[in-house]
DNA sequence: GACTGCGGATCGTCGGACAATCTGTCAATC
DNA sequence: GATTGACAGATTGTCCGACGATCCGCAGTC
């Protein structure tokens, strides 16, 4: 008891630091392919991945059995990484499990979480509202992940809210999300507002039914999206479609 | 079709063949480390697999990025990969949530399967009992497979059967199988009947609940064989206890 | 128009190399 | 005797260059 010391060094938080470049590489590339700028089916190709991070092939390709491992490329021997593409069907098994999933988060949370992480929660829900009502995407974006920040770091499982995690990277590939949709958004936010509720009554199958309910909905619209969109651009070879580097669906 | 051709097909169980050396690299070592061939804990010097293996260390490492991703081996940066270990805590989780997905996956087969599947999971169920009357663990940890392989294959979403999959990977790493114990097993079969049963009759809540069940009840037998076993070995370094090669626990 | 063959583009794998970092040992110090 | 600090050994992180294997698209042929 050093008086001042309870945290002499950064290990609150767990500390994730990249230390190593290969780490940086699949951060930086992840983050580019959440973000669009490498487009699904587009393959990459190691060489300019090196060129543009200016590392080696080895630390690019260590980065892509990383990447292949949480399903954001895809890699078939001999014809190298591509940015995964996800079928409607998969899509449908993802959203299916991640109302699952989503459902044990919320009724853990509701038992276990903090009254502060109860009231953290229920000011992101507000939050969220009010960053819809001003109509920027991006604020409606950073304010739903803050709002599942919280929720996956206080439901008391680590493993839980890092599969959940993965999903929500999948599903940012998509592209697909029901938030964009201005029809569901209000239905949206109440379902989160009833979450919120939920939790400040502490009620844990209130909760995980809210939860499971809201990822089924926004399930229902993002499939319809994702139908719609295949019906233009035929899915004949799933997971492999040529596409030129740039653009996207216009 | 070249007449001779045994396996004119290998696309019956998703065909996952280890085209690339990496990947043979990459089940070695994870067969290895399930089968406790290296031990918790233990480190795995990159020279040493490519001596053993007679492969570079390009090949070991990229297998060692994909083993790292299923958490089978912990790595730290500048000291190299080790066996991961698990801690109580980590179990908790892991089985709180298998019991959760595991509950999805029979609630799904109840109402997806297929009539031969279900009598397929009713036949292994009665082969696993006659297993483990016969008191060979390793027919039972055969029949057990059989069984999981069934219920995975015919759950209709193949992302619960990989999580799944990678749990039990996980879980054998305990070494803390409830099935060992032979007061458990009896209650182990019941439940597993009263499973079949359900799918049976095609009543998915009582799939789901029994599967549940099941697994919670495998989870206290678990963790309390952990916890007897922490008590001996202190947990003071929580993955990475130095363990000499060759043995383990007697 | 379908088939065949060729060449370029990439990948898969290897070996070697070097600095950075960790670990354990051992001596010097208080 | 316990603590500190320096040293050496072991191992990893990263890079480079190389080579054959494999895939893809294109030209030429029947």
């Amino acid at each position: 008891m050093t008086g001042r010391g309870p945290e002499p060094a950064a290990h609150r938080i767990g500390a994730l630091r990249p230390d190593t470049l290969r780490r940086k590489v699949e951060d930086a590339v992840r983050a580019a392919i959440t973000a669009g700028v490498y487009a699904p089916g587009e393959r990459l190709i190691e060489r300019a991945l090196c060129a543009d991070l200016g590392v080696s092939r080895a630390s690019v390709r260590e980065a892509m059995r990383r990447l292949e491992a949480e399903k954001l490329v895809h890699t078939r021997p001999h014809r190298g990484p591509v940015v995964a593409a996800i079928s409607v069907d998969e899509a449908r098994q993802l959203y299916a499990l991640r109302a699952v999933l989503e459902g044990y988060a919320a009724q853990a949370f509701a038992t276990q979480a903090s009254d502060a992480a109860v009231g953290a929660f229920g000011r992101a829900a507000a939050h969220l509202r009010e960053a819809a009502g001003s109509g920027s995407t991006d604020r409606v974006l950073r304010a739903k992940t803050a709002l599942y920040d919280i929720l996956l770091g206080h439901c008391g499982n680590d493993l839980v809210s890092e599969i959940l995690r993965g999903f929500y990277a999948r599903i940012t590939l998509l592209r697909a999300t029901s938030l964009m949709h201005p029809e569901r958004l209000p239905h949206s936010l109440a379902e989160i507002d009833a979450l919120a509720e939920a939790f400040r009554r502490r009620d844990a199958e209130a909760a995980q039914a809210a939860a499971s309910t809201h990822v089924r909905n926004a399930c229902a619209v993002a499939l319809e999206q994702l139908a719609r969109r295949d019906a233009r651009s035929p899915p004949d070879a799933p997971g492999t479609p040529p596409i030129r580097r740039g653009s996207h669906a216009g």
